[in-house]
DNA sequence: TCAAATAATGTGCGTGCGCACGCATCATCA
DNA sequence: TGATGATGCGTGCGCACGCACATTATTTGA
């Protein structure tokens, strides 16, 4: 009953481990961006003024809050993406992408495309694909913040 | 176009990224047992004599050969598993799942598939989940062995 | 107006993780 | 049998990652 339940789950965390690593070292041999800064780079250049604060960044992207800071700054040392101080909130920083950083960005779109593409969606059919996106993506839309202790299995020890 | 390829993938990053910590924690807090060791547990039990080797383990599970060695060695202290030379070949180590390994993977089910539904299946329909579940196992189930650099992406810079 | 609560950030620290390497063992072949 | 390459393994090492905490700034409430 519940084994074609953890069967989706347990495929997604198995293509997970066998791509993730794959698709960054492609990426990375490709065109020198490591998996995280291509999606710093892709959410910031889609976000509003094409910059984010750290909290945000880290709620979007791949990286969490505390990471984002450390990350952006290495993207800074590397000439990608410049810190600059909000005026309206002076404890928050905001990271915006260069234009050295959407040139590369980019300039590693095809290749990451194409990884994605040769490894991923070339594997399966359209419409799966479809599904498997429509599906996904309404696991993420939902709150999920009921999963304190309040509300989760009591332990059970 | 290829918009619609790269969302399976980046949604499948997201539901990783904001689903595994969670659920991590989830588990680890009802049954002291983390995700890691679930999964060794997990697949160490559904082997051939409830063991494998180092290689094997790293290859099925969702940890390295190298991180498969140092788990063992902590589920060994933990009294979950033994590690047992091969009589057959004496480079390699069998680790083998204890009776205890057993209870405590049993004990742990519950709460791991209770988790998976909560955040993960029942935000979707079962067609759809099914749907999931074989897409992305025919992606597990080619060779992913045509990326090396030979056939990849050729070096843009 | 000002003190207390809240929020955003940066950092020390411990842990998880895999690569590169070396050691021991096995397989092959002359 | 003896030498050479291949294989399985464990470990030193460095990087990635997030938690807990301190700091600074903003907001709230009386």
């Amino acid at each position: 009953m519940s084994d074609t339940d953890v069967a989706a789950w347990a495929a997604l965390l198995r293509v997970h481990a066998a791509l993730v690593p794959l698709i960054d070292r492609e990426l990375q041999a490709a065109c020198g961006l490591p998996l995280t800064w291509y999606d710093v780079l892709l959410e910031l250049n889609s976000a509003p003024d094409r910059r984010l604060n750290m909290s945000d960044l880290g709620d979007v992207a791949l990286v969490s809050r505390t990471r984002a800071s450390r990350v952006v700054d290495q993207m800074v040392a590397a000439g990608l993406v410049t810190r600059e101080p909000n005026p309206d909130d002076r404890r928050s920083a905001y990271a915006t992408i260069s234009e050295a950083g959407r040139a590369r960005l980019r300039a590693a779109a095809p290749a990451y495309l194409a990884s994605i593409r040769r490894h991923f969606t070339s594997r399966m059919t359209p419409a799966e694909s479809a599904t498997v996106a429509a599906a996904l993506r309404k696991v993420l839309a939902d709150p999920p913040g009921d999963s304190d202790q309040a509300s989760a299995v009591p332990p059970a020890v």
